[in-house]
RNA sequence: GGCCCGUUCGUCUAUCGGUUAGGACACCUGGUUUUCAACCAGGUAAGAGGGGUUCGACUCCCCUACGGGCUGCCA
């Protein structure tokens, strides 16, 4: 046994294998594993396990990655291709094979399928299959494609001491014979994160929970070459709201949806962490705050699920905190990545003006997008049915009479604010009464920002224009 | 089938044997308001079921139910 490694900088990963896209459970063991080497000053690797080559393809590599930059997730050092290292992985079962802790096994598919229904034949409901070769003597070895596989103990138990899930007891005997390279020489994939693991120097494994069983077979190999075993820390996958497995049919399930739909990233990244994690009553924190309180006690053992009414709210709070020209840049990308056109220039300006007050109650980028729209229209301002309802007769006489008295005034709202109430008070109706027609003919709808907020923003000439246009 | 993991308000969770079981989202009510929001105040709402252990269990143990995972020459 080497060192223990508890005491070595923490070294996190993240390993997808490139099947598709990056699914949003993906993200958040990203996340999870991000927050925790970040907030120690460690490392944090991405491997990519496309050791099966019939699934893996280069555009859910590119997805992955494209999908981990949005969420802010940056990694350390190179991508490592687990393909790329398949000749390390067999050295290291070859060398297995000269410890003896690994041994040839000449058995087909053919034959380990005959074995397992002649199993199930006599009533087993388990047949792992016994590998006839597995205390063979090498002179009878024949001239055949072999697999490597391991010689598992058959006896005792393998104890997996889990972080989140605690101890964790396996019975040696339910382990088989694992192979851990393939007749074509390939390495499987319970061999490849072992060594990749080690090579690595990853002090802390934190992935899925459907892994825990795993583990046990892994620690097998570790122990097999005399490895230092990580810390394990299997999280509980994400459900839909009803309960299940995060599925297609539950809507989005992939992080780079989440981005079109136009959640900012840094509330995706609180939401996800706060996910079947806690820290007392912590709940809005930005992600250098996060790295500060991540810890793995603090992970839930039970599956989380998705609610989207929350996801919105931290999102809100995120989108408020956020500073203007960030989240200006932000917005550019959301238009890209939801396939929408560019601001023009003259939108650019307006919008830069419009962020710091938009962003306080927009809860996403359609949401901001939905009360800038008095500054994406351009004239003649289309007017929706409750708008052109509010402008009739009366109200584009007082328009009317509103128009010359903007000429001249100064163009802040405290100059605009007497103006306006002047005009009310002159016929007589309340400020509500004068502000419905005044969004209709800048807005062209009912549901706008502060009337003072959008004239300030689209500037004296265009309100003027926009009130022409409305009151003649 | 076997093995492994899980189960506190509708949801995310706090609690680490003794609390009026706390917070957040959602929901409801009221306030504020120039519309929608936002914001402020208040309210409804939980320990899956059954056995133990204990002076005392949400907390420890067992059983059941339900949910999930693993059981591949997939990852």
């Amino acid at each position: 046994m080497t060192a223990p490694i508890s005491s070595a900088p923490v070294v996190t990963r993240f390993a997808p294998s490139p099947t598709g896209f990056l699914h949003i459970g993906g993200g958040r063991t990203a996340l999870f594993n991000w927050l925790y080497a970040r907030g120690r000053g460690g490392k944090f690797l991405l491997r990519i396990e496309d050791t099966d080559r019939e699934r893996s393809t280069p555009e859910a590599t590119a997805a992955i990655l494209r999908g981990l930059t949005w969420l802010g997730l940056d990694w350390d050092g190179d991508v490592v291709s687990q393909f790329e290292r398949r000749d390390r992985h067999a050295e290291v079962a070859h060398e297995m094979l000269v410890r003896g802790t690994a041994y040839k096994c000449f058995s087909t598919q053919e034959e380990i399928a005959t074995y397992r229904s002649a199993r199930e034949a006599e009533g087993a409901s388990y047949a792992a299959f016994v590998s006839p070769w597995r205390d063979a003597d090498p002179a009878t070895y024949p001239d055949a494609p072999y697999v490597i596989r391991m010689k598992a103990p058959r006896t005792g138990e393998t104890l997996i001491e889990d972080q989140v899930q605690g101890r964790v007891v396996i019975k040696n005997e339910t382990l088989d014979d694992m192979i851990v390279l393939r007749s074509d020489g390939t390495p499987v994939y319970m061999l490849a994160v072992v060594v990749d693991d080690h090579d690595m120097r990853v002090t802390h494994v934190i992935r899925g929970d459907d892994h825990l069983n795993n583990a046990a077979r892994q620690q097998m190999v570790y122990d097999a070459m005399g490895w230092a075993v990580p810390t394990w820390a299997h999280i509980p996958l994400i459900h839909g709201p009803d309960g299940k497995k995060l599925s297609k049919r539950h809507g989005a399930t992939g992080v780079e949806e989440y981005q079109a739909m136009g959640y900012p990233a840094a509330g995706m990244r609180n939401y996800l962490t706060r996910l079947g994690w806690a820290h007392g009553d912590a709940e809005i924190f930005t992600s250098a705050e996060a790295m500060q309180m991540f810890d793995l006690a603090g992970i839930g053992r039970a599956p989380a699920r998705l609610d989207f009414k929350k996801l919105e709210n931290t999102c809100g709070h995120h989108m408020a905190m956020a500073d203007d020209a960030a989240l200006l840049h932000e917005l550019r990308a959301f238009l890209t990545a939801a396939g929408l056109s560019a601001l023009t220039d003259v939108q650019e300006v307006r919008m830069k003006e419009a962020v710091p007050f938009l962003k306080k109650s927009a809860k996403t980028f359609p949401e901001l997008l939905e009360k800038a729209a008095f500054l994406m229209v351009s004239r003649p301002v289309a007017q929706d049915e409750k708008a052109a309802a509010s402008l009739d007769t009366v109200s584009r006489g007082i328009l009317k009479s509103l128009t010359p008295r903007l000429r001249n005034a100064s163009w802040s709202k405290d100059a605009l604010e007497p103006i306006l109430n002047e005009i009310a008070a002159e016929y007589g109706i309340g400020f509500g009464k004068l502000a419905a027609p005044l969004r209709a003919a800048i807005a062209g709808r009912t549901v706008t920002p502060s009337v003072y907020d959008m004239m300030l923003v689209i500037g004296r000439d265009e309100v003027i224009a926009r009130l022409e246009d409305a009151s003649s």
